[in-house]
DNA sequence: TTTTGATTTTACAAAACCATGACAATCATT
DNA sequence: AATGATTGTCATGGTTTTGTAAAATCAAAA
């Protein structure tokens, strides 16, 4: 799941972003100021940064300008004072990539979020197409076939092997599934995985019992092996 | 790599969307008054136009009508200072493609270069054609007909078919197209989303309980499937 | 204003999917 | 081989998601 960084000083407000965005099942991490937002940016790699422009010590403008002088493309949306002409053509300068005016509603903002969020992953790459032995799998149409047969796997399913997929060989455990696939707003027990491996086995597997490709990691969890 | 003619006498504006365009990867040329604009547009050919309506000799207006007195056709996107409506049909009527009030954030202004540049690229590439079965549908002129009788179909349903024609086959969830169709200042229920996919398949499918086309993906929302 | 059509909301049934716990099977270690 | 821990599997009941009709709302045109 996503982490976004607020980074902004007054307390209610802070509090009020960080319930908004845990309630849509984001990771809020949160900043008091421009100095101890900048480190956090730096050291945790948010996904997104919420940064207020008004704020002690270090204001909004210049925590943007030095992330940027950095070379650092974190997605960052400003959260400004009443629309002054001059914010935004400061926000522009600097590097931010959305503005909001304030006040803003709940879902204007999430609205813009999400459209943040959804640029920076169009360019990441993860491969989108799997082949198992005679099996196909689209991560991005989320389709597969048993030579022309269509198999009909679930949106869990198909998230559950983008995650492995992005470490071909690599264990992954069953608490990284729950964080990365069911999110932090839910917490089904670990049992529940395993339904769904055994699940996704029986479709993609042409013998569920002596898997070839989901294999299980004794005392760890679960990985992808691809074609070798 | 895209080359983006800004046209925009205000010093400080014209430097903040050049930044942002270069940003982005896009080549950025300016002129700093309509009559220098023009000029430039004949002679660069650029792939689009920033086109800003108030500058000193001549206006956004005249210089967007003379482009098309022309025959030019390159994609213009107006921007317009706040809500003067007139100036939005003012600007369709002179052959603008699209419009943006100031004050607009970085985002709404990229998503919208995005798309024009897009359309106009796909404009000899991929056809505004669909094909479904014995339904034709023109998303440019916004027609659809099955055999000769012609089916009626909404501005928001037509939109909402463009959006997945986009990328056929591919998922698009109930946000993406509350986002995508509705933008970020309305919001209603993701329900109204399928209520809008029900009208759509009543009227574009054979048989609206067994899609042929408008696939649902259970948890995710809903895909347009191109012939098979 | 009235009319008309589009859009949104609401409500409820149906379908699809998921979570849980029990118990069996397997594994790692002694 | 015995033991304790981990994993596989199944039935079951519950939850979420989706389809759709009907009512309410809205907006533009007459």
């Amino acid at each position: 799941m996503e982490r976004i960084l607020i980074i902004e000083d007054e307390l209610p407000m802070r509090t009020a972003l960080q319930d908004v965005l845990q309630a849509e099942g984001y990771r809020a991490l949160t900043a008091p100021d421009g100095e101890s937002g900048l480190k956090r940016a730096l050291a945790e790699k948010p996904d997104l940064i919420l940064l207020d422009v008004m704020m002690p010590k270090l204001d909004g403008y210049a925590v943007c300008a030095e992330l940027r002088r950095l070379a650092n493309p974190v997605p960052i949306l400003m959260l400004t004072a009443k629309g002054q002409v001059e914010d935004r053509v400061a926000g522009l300068d600097v590097g931010a990539d959305d503005y909001l005016v304030k006040p803003f509603s709940t879902e204007e903002l999430l609205a813009r979020v999400r459209a943040l969020l959804r640029r920076s992953q169009r360019q990441s790459k993860v491969p989108t197409l799997l082949a198992l032995g005679e099996v196909r799998i689209d991560l991005v149409k989320q389709t597969a076939v048993r030579g022309k047969k269509t198999l009909h796997l679930t949106a869990k399913e198909f998230a559950m092997l983008r995650l492995m997929a992005e470490s071909p060989g690599e264990p992954v455990s069953r608490e990284r599934f729950l964080d990365a696939v069911w999110g932090y707003t839910a917490f089904p027990t670990t049992r529940t995985v395993d339904n769904h491996i055994a699940s996704l086995r029986s479709k993609i597997e042409r013998d569920p019992e002596q898997p070839r490709w989901l294999k299980t990691v004794h005392g760890i969890g679960y990985k992808l092996e691809l074609a070798k």
